[in-house]
DNA sequence: GTTTGTGAATAGTTTCACAGCA
DNA sequence: TGCTGTGAAACTATTCACAAAC
């Protein structure tokens, strides 16, 4: 392994990788090749070996991986390894099925606080988290919650981004239907669920 | 103009496209720049141009985009003009905010059927649907619905997707933490909501 | 014999710079 | 003069094929 700037398109697929080999060990796998895990995950076996290839050897020749110290790798690589807690700002329909989501324990997230503008629903309990006033975001940096799921209204996104930014989150993942502006140290991934639908007509063939 | 074949990233930025022109166009913009559109999707004047002009000419030297035109133009190559009917299966807290979601209606998008597998979800109505069996999939064919959104759990996720390819869905939206296989034909986008949570951490600085 | 790790070849995408049109 | 549309250059990512490791 010699030194490479590590694709983004490498790091993408990390957690793809991280959620096979997880899936497989809570199955009882205890080691599986490239073939196997890669075929169960639907992308190229090479693709994999290749993206391991720029963090240093993972395997063993001849034998495969070892899924508990694959699985440890890349969350050592991701960061993953000592867990992290966000803050959802926006309890409406979507927020409320964020906040009852186990899909983040696989990866060591935790919803930690959640945040509202609405009266009515600050002070109540959702899954076990109380929602507050999205007035008190600034105490995220006293908490040390440093990444942030934006899921209001568009109209709200900026302002929200704004505050976060200035609590001292430095990630998030933001759901509203907008482009948000953050200082260049400040990392968002948006997932506009309507827009990844909107590519869905253009590649079947006429309904 | 000349021949190229489309890259799939234009494809995925058409929408961005097409959502800012809808956004400006509401708010009373006319016409605008490649500049101005593309500072306030956040990406670049050259970006966006290259990619329409894959397609054929869209604005005016000197002038800009007439945004009504660009949008019935983007409308068009995604094939989004004729409107599209999902079908949403698993009406769980996904789903049910799913069918709650108001941004579907901005690419000419309806959820015009929901099911689910609980006996005591079906027959009830959310968000103005009859939540039906799942065992009546196949009626999809009659009633000429072909994009599918997959909302149940991942080890749900395969059988589900079997029972849509055989009632004639051609697309689906994919919100389980799985892989699918499908047929060569079929298109599966897959939005797995914790895993691009999972890379966040690798971009930020040590929280 | 099997499977990994990787240099080299190929393919795809972004970026630039500017000719040409309004 | 202002802005689009696009070839060509630069860059990034995928794919292949096989030597080395077990």
């Amino acid at each position: 392994m010699r030194y490479h700037k590590i694709p983004d398109e490498t790091i993408r697929r990390l957690p793809v990788y991280l959620r096979g080999a997880i899936h497989l060990s809570r199955q009882g796998v205890e080691s599986t090749s490239s073939e196997h895990l890669a075929g169960f995950l639907g992308v190229k076996s090479w693709q994999m070996r290749k993206d391991f290839s720029y963090f240093g050897d993972f395997g063993t020749p001849g034998v495969g991986y070892h899924l508990e110290s694959l699985i440890r790798h890349i969350n050592r690589i991701l960061r993953l390894d000592a867990g992290h807690r966000a803050a959802l700002v926006g309890a409406g329909n979507l927020g409320a099925a964020l906040l009852a989501f186990p899909g983040f324990g696989t990866y060591g997230f935790e919803i930690a606080a959640a945040f509202d503008i609405d009266k009515r629903k600050i002070g109540r309990k959702r899954s076990g988290v109380v929602i507050e006033d999205v007035a008190r975001l600034r105490s995220l940096r006293k908490r040390k919650i440093y990444l942030g799921i934006v899921a209001v209204p568009g109209g709200a996104a900026q302002d929200v981004a704004d505050a976060l930014v200035k609590a001292g989150v430095t990630g998030m993942l933001n759901f509203s239907p907008r482009y948000i502006a953050v200082p260049r140290r400040v990392k968002v991934i948006t997932i506009d669920i309507a827009m990844d639908l909107a590519r869905l007509p253009y590649y079947v063939p006429a309904g």
